[in-house]
DNA sequence: TCCTTTATAAACCTCTTGGTTGAATAAGAG
DNA sequence: CTCTTATTCAACCAAGAGGTTTATAAAGGA
């Protein structure tokens, strides 16, 4: 559970930078070397390095060996973790909204809606006192 | 442009804190104030201000008034921008390993892939030169 | 063997982040 | 008015992130 978590936190950080986000989009288009990906960017390529690794620690890259080159490769699964996440919520956030659209069409009025209108659910993640 | 690219960042960025995840799970489930959420974290209630501004600026929740109490609200809307970034990229990873495949059964051979299969893609977000 | 290419490691710097405490603001409630 | 509640602002601090440069490692190629 804080596996996950700490997981959670490692892909969405990976992908909260720019130019991980673009070697991630390059990558679905094909394997490539990290001179490949850092020809097209204007910091160093050891600050690229860097960034390959922040994102094969996420698990969202994986590198294989092709004589000096380290070809790079996408492991898009990964983005399953994270659409889970964002799917759940958003879908409970829905479920929410119709019921308090039941609500309100129900009884006609508009209200300030300060209440909640539904119970605990079960919520895997959280955990602090 | 670099407008979706801050506004990918900032929405990465805000949900790559535990914290501010547990936060939009507990919005998910219905509206609540400040003091609510920060009654369940061991960090002062400055510290859930501050997390809920990130969040706010990464238009992931909103905030209305309601006496002295500033009720959060979550956007959930702003999940589709990141669905759709992961998406586009996970279908495109896919669709190569699709037409790798393809390759492979054309040609019957093992090989080890290092080239680069597909040609350029209209790429919307990469820009550095 | 020696050189060149490709990539990483190490040390360092600066800016950002997440946290703190203490003061200030906003808005009822008595 | 004055007090209390709810929230934010400001100043500060430690740790982390992203960048640099210099040096090191790994592995063909001449």
């Amino acid at each position: 559970m804080a596996q996950a978590d700490d997981r959670l936190t490692r892909v969405f950080s990976a992908l909260s930078d720019p130019i991980r986000r673009d070697i991630v989009a390059r990558l679905s288009d094909g394997d490539a070397t990290v001179g490949e990906l850092g020809s097209s960017y204007q910091v160093s390529l050891q600050a690229v390095s860097k960034h390959l690794k922040v994102l094969e620690d996420a698990g969202l890259v994986s590198r294989s060996r092709d004589a000096q080159r380290r070809p790079v490769h996408l492991e898009a699964e990964v983005f399953d973790l994270m659409t889970k996440w964002i799917e759940r919520y958003r879908r409970q956030a829905e479920e929410r909204f119709r019921r308090l659209d039941a609500v309100l069409d129900a009884m006609g009025s508009p209200a300030t809606f300060s209440g909640t209108i539904s119970e605990d659910l079960t919520d895997t993640e959280r955990g602090a006192s």
